[in-house]
DNA sequence: CTGAAAGCGCTTACAG
DNA sequence: CTGAAAGCGCTTACAG
């Protein structure tokens, strides 16, 4: 087995063509061959292509101090309702020759500290982040140092972050709405991380939506986090602590699923029994059974705006930070009924 | 607002530490530590922290020729099946200090090519895989070329490749097995692409079972794609052309949802009507309604796996490529049951 | 144990 | 329009 051949570099495509590596460049860069007589050009692109030359990006980088990448961080590649908000962001930034690198935190705060550390060496150019917690000490620092991030879905409770959410007051305060109009009077909610905004964001919303509609709102539980295991937990114990609700707001999809596991452990149908609001409407939602009636949260523009976003902060570090708030809307479907006297 | 500092560079540590750079890149190499003075090293580490130094990783690779990242090609990374396998390769490469960089192909030929060429632009240490196409001209440049790569899910009708995949034939054999078990006599199959080895290999163990057990196995559609939308596409032409079948076996997962679609069009109720088996056991293929029966996969182990080769590969590129068959099993749920005389 | 020098593969002022 | 030179931030033989 022969040791196959060294890449070319583009010293070696001048030398092929003739010309010093200086000419070869800007014969290379679309942006500057204008200013290279065309034959001589025509000489050095040919010479790239018979060589199979591939720009070394890491040298390009070092000398530019750009890489031409986007980290898209994520907490949990296994929830569905990231990949399309990482494909929005994906599609226009593909457009403008930026490659998106995904990156997988588990939510966990050391993992996170190590991917920013270790992306921001390799020098990719922004970051679009989806695992703020609303203390977030590692991305404020980052952000004071200069480093372009855009906030997805959850935001931190420092300011100075551009940011693209949806609106978590409105579509829970739409859930419970529609759980009142149903009939329901005893509505719990399992909650979500404190940490995350989205977790405590949805969380006030529930206890002052029902306030105001003059019901009290103790029926709390607390996922640790955004799973069906967790949120299998926490909905066992909003049935010990608070057996006589009828209707269960989840902070999540995933954490609904785990609701329905703990109310078929417990004997109870969905929505017979118990009536069940979800919140993202991730993909399958609509074919889980039962299907979930969630709030709608428009995942791919979210990645699509944040990437737009981002790119401008590229553009001009110093822009001011905007925060979006896109609407999200209830979308009714199997797991939500009016109580029956059970 | 002030413009933020440079980030500190080897240099810079050096000169806080009184050190020549050289010294200084030693003390901080694990590696390399212990062969300079105690005292000295710790200064440097100590400058280092000061100074809150991040090595600059384009650098080190430039000089390295290595960047301890690896790259994974999914082809659709909203498919809920191939998250676990990127987790699972994560969880071994990052042990080993490895980055996993995922990027998105849509199973797009060009899209590949782009993607490989700048990610080999970008020095990634490795490839894994999942895009794969029978017939793949650039996969097999690249091999050719030295670079390690390692397949997931999918192989090339080429030889050469390290792969780990799962086992289609038995996977299939098994679901028809459980369908003539169950009493089906006319038994359909939804194809996947034919460009792929596991749509191409599991049509053939559809018709090499059936036939091995004395039925005919034309009752035959082709699926464009491994989605909903060309899954239920196919159906309704299955059930155009062959209205006698009672079951089908679906090329996986996604296009078996897109059969449910067409059923229900086609006013079908499943399983009472028809039978459907799918193939991946992908997240929520239980919950969806009907739960699917399907052929569990073992999609963690195939990405942990393919990175330890991949790992292997990256020690000694002149191993022998190792091509790995995982076992896959039948999980019966509800969308099988004996055909009724509908 | 430490330092001076070279070089990884590019791009970009600076001259001509 | 083209070339010679410097330099991005590292690591690694090579001397001492």
């Amino acid at each position: 087995m022969s040791t196959p051949p060294r890449p070319a570099t583009l010293r070696d495509v001048a030398l092929h063509a003739g010309v010093h590596v200086t000419t070869a460049s800007r014969a290379l860069d679309p942006a500057k061959s204008s200013k290279v007589n065309a034959a001589t050009a025509r000489r050095v692109r040919a010479a790239a292509r018979a060589l199979d030359y591939q720009p070394n990006e890491m040298a390009r980088s070092l000398r530019t101090n750009r890489s031409m990448s986007v980290a898209v961080l994520v907490p949990d590649l296994t929830n569905p309702f990231f990949p399309p908000i990482v494909r929005g962001a994906e599609k226009v930034l593909s457009g403008l020759g930026y490659m998106t690198l995904v990156v997988n935190t588990d939510d966990d705060a050391k993992r996170q500290a190590a991917l920013l550390q270790s992306l921001r060496g390799r020098k990719v150019d922004g970051f679009i982040v989806a695992t703020a917690h609303r203390d977030d000490a590692q991305l404020d620092e980052a952000r004071v140092q200069g480093v372009p991030i855009v906030l997805v879905n959850r935001r931190t409770d420092s300011p100075g972050f551009a940011s693209i959410v949806g609106d978590d007051h409105s579509g829970i305060k739409q859930a419970v709405q529609h759980l009142l109009d149903l009939g329901h009077r005893n509505i719990g909610h399992v909650a979500g991380p404190s940490g995350t905004t989205t977790g405590h964001a949805r969380l006030r919303a529930f206890q002052q939506t029902l306030n105001d509609a003059g019901f009290p709102a103790d029926s709390v539980t607390l996922a640790n986090s955004f799973t069906e295991v967790d949120g299998a937990r926490a909905m066992r114990l909003l049935l010990a602590e608070h057996p006589q609700i009828t209707a269960v707001v989840a902070a999540n999809d995933l954490i609904a699923l785990g609701c329905l596991d703990a109310l078929a452990e417990a004997g109870l149908r969905c929505p017979q029994d118990m009536s069940l609001v979800g919140f993202n409407d991730m993909p399958l939602a609509d074919r889980v059974s039962p299907a979930l009636t969630t709030i709608h949260v428009p995942h791919h523009a979210i990645g699509g705006e944040a990437a737009r976003v981002l790119l401008e902060l590229l553009g001009d570090p110093q822009l001011p930070p905007k925060s979006v708030t896109l609407p999200v809307n209830l979308v009714v479907r199997g797991s939500t009924a009016p109580p029956t006297g059970r």
